[in-house]
DNA sequence: CGGATTACACCTACGTGTAATCCGGTGCTGTAGT
């Protein structure tokens, strides 16, 4: 089962309750320590067993955790990383686990490619681990993200749940600047007009030191919050927001995973992410109390340049074919970054193929040179669709109707506007119905760019995803004048 | 891709301009050394 739902929507009420009604423990993918210490916490409050398995438990507490995990009603949560450990395997399959849970099941795509590697490999571990029942969950993931969690995590023909996205009392709002200098001073204006709790975001640790900087000289109660701080500092600045002793933390996207702060009034972004998902999902922390919210934007046209090479998921050709000989002469590979993202890499071109518990064997069809090949031209398609979504940050950026369609659209809900709660709609009129030659959903085929899914209208604008470019933006008219789709049965 | 920093050319100033280079964001883990 796939579900997407919003923060407060009840998904960790699916996975206690399927977990205690299917019989055997129930194995819990959970992406930080902190994440797991809560959801232990909270199960444990409510009588529950529940164990965590991690890195800051001693080998004694480790082999406690472990014993414990036997008993039929336990929850189990842990890293990706710490199913590749084989003994942690050995000792949860005997416990013929019932349930397998990825929470936060968007991380997948988002860090599994280049930075948590293990992400990929939880298809296999869920393999190994004997459990067919998979359950993933995740607040935010446009239609190709649900795609590529269904496809890694081997869930097939589930049942998917799709809540509504709309926050509506979110204010949406983007502005355009020229300098570096005119977002200090958007930072400043900001924080003086909006009230109560406010997140800036920032592209770097230099530039969210900058905005922080700038706060502060002003006079603000402001933290500072990015993973180049010592733990201990991380930890002040989480608190002080959380308390209420400051009111604004300037941050790297370091900041909030597993913030659960209801009335965060505004979050500022001074650099555009590197995609929808990602923005969607950092305003998300405004406005969980379901009161009125600000979600702001400054972007400067040079900033969608350089986003992409933060976006960028490089495998190295290198490192592809060095594995690619190693596998497939039959040696064994380690288990670094840049050869666990070369075995997925070689997966994925259908080279080699995952083993439960996470392995790889070479498939006997393949040749080095071949796999090599395939892994260039995956790695260009890749680049093709990271820019694709950064162009569609932009388009977001540079819109001038309706906000909210543009970004519930985007994630595949259907929604007419004005909302009345964006920038532009204050502006502007209604809008103009369109002509709509295909329904939002449907596939089409392209001679140019092949098959694709179509996403959403703006006016006479169409825009496609298309399964090895990207998202492309198409006139309607001309889209209907010149035939230029046509819908795949 | 773009910005910040470093290197170097200028050809005689100890500074200024241009070219080359490097770097950018998320956290888990296990292990070595206090």
């Amino acid at each position: 089962m796939l579900a997407v739902l919003p923060t407060g929507g009840g998904k960790s009420a699916i996975y206690e309750l399927a977990g205690l009604l299917r019989a055997g423990p129930t194995v819990v993918v959970s992406p930080l320590i902190a994440l797991q210490d809560d959801q232990l916490g909270h199960l444990r409050a409510a009588g529950l067993t529940a164990i965590v398995l991690n890195s800051h438990q001693s080998p004694r507490e480790h082999a406690a955790s472990l014993a414990v995990s036997c008993g039929p009603d336990a929850f189990v949560f842990l890293s990706p990383e710490q199913l590749t450990n084989v003994e942690t395997r050995e000792v949860l399959q005997r416990a013929r686990p019932g349930l397998f849970v990825v929470d936060e099941a968007h991380l997948i795509s988002q860090w599994g490619h280049d930075f948590r590697t293990d992400y990929m490999r939880l298809g296999a571990q869920a393999d190994s681990l004997e459990v067919s029942a998979r359950l993933a969950l995740t607040a935010t993931a446009a239609p190709p993200v649900r795609d590529e969690i269904r496809r890694r995590l081997g869930l097939r023909d589930p049942e998917v749940v799709i809540g509504d996205f709309d926050r509506p009392h979110i204010e949406l709002a983007a502005r355009r600047v020229r300098t570096v200098n005119d977002k200090q001073r958007e930072i400043e204006s900001a924080a003086a007009e909006l009230e109560g709790p406010g997140i800036v975001y920032a592209a770097t640790h230099a530039e969210a030191q900058a905005a922080h900087d700038v706060l502060a000289a002003s006079g603000r109660r402001v933290a500072l919050y990015h993973a180049g701080l010592t733990p201990r500092a991380r930890r002040e600045a989480m608190t002080a927001f959380l308390d209420g002793s400051v009111r604004i933390v300037t941050a790297t996207v370091a900041f909030g995973m597993g913030i659960d702060k209801p009335d965060v009034r505004w979050v500022l972004h001074a650099d555009p992410p590197p995609s929808l998902d990602a923005y969607y999902q950092e305003i998300g922390r405004a406005g969980r109390d379901e009161q009125e919210a600000h979600a702001r934007l400054l972007y400067r046209p040079e900033d969608f340049g350089a986003a992409v090479h933060l976006a960028s998921r490089g495998v190295s050709r290198a490192a592809v074919a060095r594995v690619a000989d190693e596998l497939a002469s039959g040696g064994h590979v380690g288990a670094t970054r840049q050869t666990t993202a070369a075995l997925v890499r070689l997966v994925d071109v259908g080279a080699a193929v995952w083993e439960a518990g996470g392995d790889v064997r070479w498939t006997d069809t393949s040749s080095v040179a071949a796999a090599v090949a395939a892994s260039d031209s995956e790695t260009k398609r890749e680049e093709e669709i990271a820019r694709s979504r950064l162009a569609m940050m932009r388009r977001y950026a540079e819109h001038t109707g309706c906000r909210r369609s543009f970004l519930l659209s985007y994630f595949g809900q259907s929604y007419r506007g004005p909302c009345g709660n964006c920038d532009n709609d204050r502006i502007a009129s209604a809008e103009t119905p369109a002509l709509e030659p295909f329904a939002v959903g449907e596939r089409v085929e392209s001679e140019r760019w092949g098959e694709g899914t179509v996403q959403r209208y703006d006016g006479d604008q169409l825009t496609v995803l298309f399964d090895d470019h990207g998202y492309r933006d198409l006139l309607v008219p001309l889209v209907v004048e010149r035939g230029l789709l046509r819908r795949v049965d």
